[in-house]
This record gives structure tokens, C-alpha cells and sequence, in this order.
DNA sequence: GCAATCTTTACAACTTCTTTAAAACTTCTT
DNA sequence: AAGAAGTTTTAAAGAAGTTGTAAAGATTGC
């Protein structure tokens, strides 16, 4: 449930700099001080942010970043840590698949704000409250509200409720339900997802009769809208 | 319980008056007028909290944050106050490792502000006084109140609420709650937790029949409710 | 209209949680 | 250093809650 970040910084005090700041804001940290650590680290520890600066020893950023979109096809959103000025080379990250960057110095709060941001671009901020119409889900309590009164909702309801809200209009089959909300995959001809709808969608009506949340989308799945 | 401040401030003046302000908010404060004598009490005093002048005679600012960071290894939050202008060496020190700075000539508000906001964010803050409907938890005397009455709890009890009201609403796998209220590890299965929260919510109940604190999360874990 | 698809209900099997009791361990006192 | 008091952990049985299946009824698209 926690994010886990690998940071990827030559200098040993901002390196642990970051760290401490990061964990002070109750993310896990992986440090490393070199690009081919950072390559290694971010294969064996697969965390959800990489954040590193452009002058690396042995390999610089740019290699870097180029090694991990194309030599290891890989989505993890990075942030670029860069020297003022460095303006041109900013951009070049930008385009080379960097997904922000944070000039140096750097202020702690802005460290911060820009790894909240990028998480939650990434759709990796699990803990943001997500809304739609009249229901407000909290992933901090597990908790969901419909026009201001709790609902109560076992763990898969809460689930699936969660995924239809975090991609709402989007329309999920079952198979792809199942094995995003199950663990494990699909097994065969399973009623399993409609009777979990199903019992959604009544909490759902009692809660708020004036809205038909989930949709089917008939021979296909279903869909919040 | 309290919290010691270590000053270090080579000013007589404002050494005292950092102190005077600090105590009027119940702080513990330790004074030192140069960067060896810092270095001394910070080892015998382990204070929580650093406040330090980047001009000290003998050892200036940034060696003394350089000792206290990579020749001691420890971790405890520094706040620099440094002169207006000297932007350049704010900087540098955070990058030093430096929690926060406060600009000369300072505001008693701000100063105080930015003691809070520290010690807040470095986790440290344990001493403010929670509320949670009919419970009162106060940290300072390590007492818990429900309905005006004592609660007599065991040192994990305590922790165990202490954390829930740390974070009310928030549910806790067993797992993190082992982690973050036992030091060291979480041993696979493993029921201690549910056996620590059944006592304390037969305390709770005990002394508040009419209500249910501790809410369990089916598949998840608990939280405060 | 009818075959395919979807919804709902009820229930049995299953998993997870709560409590109890007792053993093991600490800490404090003498 | 031994005993007492209190605390923590382990284990196990019973309670509570959840899940998936099956079957019947409803709806949809052609």
C-alpha cells in the first residue's frame, strides 16, 4: 500500500536528503548512487517512482532513462532532479519519456507536491479520494459515501466500486474485472462478478434510488456512467 | 515526555530569548553558544530537536551539520536560522541535510511555527493531546480517559490506540499495525494483534458500553471508528 | 418469439475474526 | 537470586462474515 521510490543521486547528502524526506512522508525508499544500481534496483524492487538526476556517474541520466523506456519497456513514472539552467536538457527529458523534473536546488515541499502529482497522474495515488456524482469513496478509511451517508460494502463491493470509479465511463468485461479484483485469473464460466454487481448495484439503489450507477453494456461487461 | 530543544547560538541574546520563547511553550531547552559545546550536549542530551546559527566562532554552521550528519550518524531534525540574504548557504544546508531555516530577524510566531512543523513532520510530535468521541489520550502522562474516567491500559494498549488515534478513520492491516507499534518485523502468522485489540476493546467497552471504537475491516484490518 | 445474456435469490462451503485460557516471558521487589 | 506481579504470546474453538454456485426469473437483440 505504500509507495515505494528509488532514488537515483550520485551525491551521497542529497541522496539521503530525498530519502529522509520521503520517508518522513511515509514512503518507502530505495537509494542508489549509481545508473547501473538504479537499473538493477528498479528490476529487482519494482517501485512506483523513480526519481534521479541528470549527472550520474558511469551512465547519465539520459542513457538512463533511455535504457529503462526502451531496453526494459518499462511505465514507472520518473522525475528528473536537474541543475538550474540546464534548461535544454530538461526539455530533451521531457521528450525522452521523464514524466516531470525538480530543479536544484530544490525546496522539500516542492519535492514532495511534485511526487504526489506524478503518483497521481500515474494513477498510483491509492490513498486520493476519488468522486463520481454522488458517491465519494476514501481509500484512507476503506470508507465510501453516497449523497453523505456511509455505505456499508464488503471487500470485493469495495473493489470493484473502486476500480469503476477510479476509470469511470470505462467499460470492464468480467473476465478483466475478475482478475483485476480477484487475484488469480479468470476461471472459465464464473457467475461470480454479476452476483458481486449485482449486490453493488442494490447497495447502490437504496443508497441513492435516483441514480443507476452501473451500466450493463450488453455481450461486453459493465460500466460506471 | 517533553520535547529538548538543543540552541545553538553564539548571541547570548538571542540564545535566551529562543529559550524564554521556547519554554512559555513548554519545551525543554538546552543552550549552547558554540558548535563543540553543540556537539557535546547533542550526545549527552539527545535532544529531539536542533535549532543552529550558520555563524557559530569555533565550528560554523555547515561543519557542525556535516559532524552531526555523517561523524555522529544521527538523525535529529535541524532547523538553521541563518541571516536574510544568505540565500545561497539556506541552500546548501538543506542539501546539507537540514530539516527547515528560519530567516534572522524572526518572528516568535514563526519560530514557533517552524519548531512545530519539524518536529510534526520528523514524527516526533507525540506529545499533543488527542480526542476521539468520548476518549481522551494524552500523551505527556501517558493516561487514557474515557468519559472523565482512567483507563488503565498495558504499554501495547496504549500504543495501539495511540496509533488509531493518531490516524482515526484510517484502517491498519494487522500486519502494519504489528510493524509500527512492535519494533522489528512482522513474524507471519501471527495472532498477537487481534489478541491486543480484543483487551482493549473490552477496556473501551468496559468503560463506554455505548460505544463501538474499534471497527474491524473484514479482509483488511482495523481502524477507529 | 426465442435463444442468448443478464439479474437476482438463497444457501452451503469457506475464510477470517474474536475470545478464552494457559504457557512463556519480563520486570520489579525483596 | 528467587519470587511475585504483570504482560505478551500461543493455541484452539466457536462466532461472524464472505464468497461462489446453482437455479429460477427477467431482459435483450435479432
Amino acid at each position: 500500500m505504500r509507495h515505494k521510490i528509488l532514488i537515483v543521486e550520485d551525491e551521497t547528502d542529497i541522496n539521503n536528503l530525498l530519502a529522509r524526506l520521503l520517508e518522513t512522508e511515509d514512503y518507502d525508499t530505495i537509494q542508489a548512487f549509481t545508473g547501473t544500481e538504479g537499473i538493477r534496483l528498479l528490476k529487482e524492487e519494482k517501485p512506483d517512482l523513480v526519481m534521479m538526476d541528470l549527472m550520474l556517474p558511469e551512465l547519465c541520466g539520459q542513457e538512463l532513462l533511455w535504457k529503462i523506456r526502451h531496453e526494459m519497456r518499462c511505465n514507472v513514472p520518473v522525475l528528473v532532479i536537474t541543475a538550474r539552467g540546464a534548461l535544454r536538457e530538461k526539455v530533451d527529458m521531457l521528450k525522452a519519456g521523464a514524466d516531470d523534473y525538480i530543479i536544484k536546488p530544490f525546496e522539500p515541499e516542492e519535492v514532495i507536491a511534485r511526487v504526489k502529482a506524478v503518483l497521481r497522474r500515474a494513477g498510483k495515488d491509492d490513498l486520493a479520494t476519488l468522486f463520481y456524482k454522488n458517491i465519494e469513496l476514501l481509500p484512507k478509511s476503506r470508507r465510501v459515501n453516497v449523497r453523505g451517508e456511509e455505505l456499508d460494502l464488503t471487500a470485493r463491493e469495495y473493489d470493484l466500486l473502486r476500480l469503476f470509479m477510479k476509470y469511470p465511463e470505462r467499460v470492464f468485461s468480467r473476465e478483466r474485472l475478475y482478475e483485476l479484483v480477484w487475484e488469480g485469473g479468470y476461471y472459465g464460466e464464473n457467475n461470480t462478478v454479476n452476483v458481486h454487481v449485482s449486490n453493488l448495484r442494490r447497495k447502490l439503489r437504496e443508497a441513492d434510488p435516483g441514480e443507476e450507477y452501473i451500466q450493463t453494456v450488453y455481450g461486453i461487461g459493465f460500466q460506471l456512467k
